[in-house]
DNA sequence: TTTGATACTGAACAATCGTTCAGATAAGCT
DNA sequence: AGCTTATCTGAACGATTGTTCAGTATCAAA
């Protein structure tokens, strides 16, 4: 046997990805095997090889990737008038994009160990960049006497990590909606922010 | 060569858990084998097994050891007379206990999944007795009419995911003092909760 | 000085790891 | 129909994994 009927890496590519990251995500990056990875994708480990050249590179692109594509989301988000609004769009865009991508998220806080120095220092800077899109809004703000802050960087590291929290315990079908959800957190930003 | 001068098994016990604990947090469990545990140590890997029946207990030694620390370590904290106080008295705690345990909490955030069932289920269940700690305060802050809170149990896992967050970025000697980090978080959750 | 328990070594076990590669199969082009 | 190229198999590689265990050195007690 070789190649099934139909083709190819065009199909194959984004099918390793997405079960690399569920298997990451749920194992473990070191837990998890190459031949682990293709099985779920119904090849044998020495095909991956094709699609990837180690193992280390396949988790940072996808970490890249989920990167990349969480800057450029946000980066089409319309900015809002005034600091307080752009923070609600921030909360609420927050909220929803990791809560639809739960696995790379997932990924992304926990397996940056796993990456060799200069991959680690680009997933580092890309992150830098998300942290300075929020405070960039708390520091006009602050500015602007909307916001009441000690210090600007230390409420962006507060703000995230709680709303990355949210990932997990949030449960689809569960007691809140995703908009119930937002809606909450937003109050709790909101207040907590406040001049 | 045996055993070294002097008597030891009340020394390597302790030692094993301590090195065990750095390198989990540092690579991740998975990434870590018996050997290089020993030989942080200065051991042969079969002489851990004098210590722990096998690997995935030593971690859940370590994950049930850190809880029952926290659990013990909060209930010798005086009970303050009103709710916001409490609260008070949980977040400073919360921050001081967590940054002087670092890798421990690393560990049980990132490390669940590497246990079995039963393991698992005994770490969560601590995990929930401590969030309950938070939750009641809240709960009868907000049933007094001191917080404003749509919903108990979310707020409290949205501040201590906003608390623990700050063990990601804390570094000694760095801008902030651990009073004053303190004294910011709490402000923000003063008001986040507030009426 | 012998004895018995304690603390550890060093070698071995089968299993599994990431990775490579020659060869097989199928698809598309001519 | 034949040729080329893309896609994948299956076997193999040396290294490393968690774990076991017979043996050894040291201690405390007798």
């Amino acid at each position: 046997m070789a190649r099934k009927s139909g083709s190819h890496s065009e199909i194959t590519g984004p099918r390793i990805r997405t079960e690399a990251r569920r298997l990451f995500a749920r194992h473990g990056f070191a837990a998890v095997s190459m031949r682990q990875i293709a099985a779920a994708v119904g090849l044998q480990a020495g095909a991956l090889y094709l699609y990837t050249p180690d193992k280390e590179t396949l988790l940072f692109d996808l970490l890249k990737g989920h990167m990349d594509e969480l800057l450029a989301a946000w980066s089409e988000v319309p900015t809002a008038p005034s600091p307080p609004e752009q923070l609600e769009a921030f909360v609420r865009f927050h909220i929803r994009f990791n809560l639809e991508r739960a696995e790379a998220v997932f990924l992304s806080y926990m397996e940056l160990r796993n990456l060799g120095p200069g991959n680690f220092a680009a997933i580092e800077a890309l992150r830098r960049a998300y942290e300075n899109e929020l405070e960039s809004i708390l520091r006009t703000g602050q500015a602007e006497g909307c916001f009441a802050l000690p210090d600007t960087k230390l409420a962006t590291l507060a703000i995230i990590a709680m709303l990355t929290g949210v990932n997990t315990w949030f449960r689809e079908g569960g007691r809140f909606s995703r908009a119930r959800v937002e809606q909450i957190y937003w109050d709790m930003v909101r207040k907590a922010v406040a001049a």
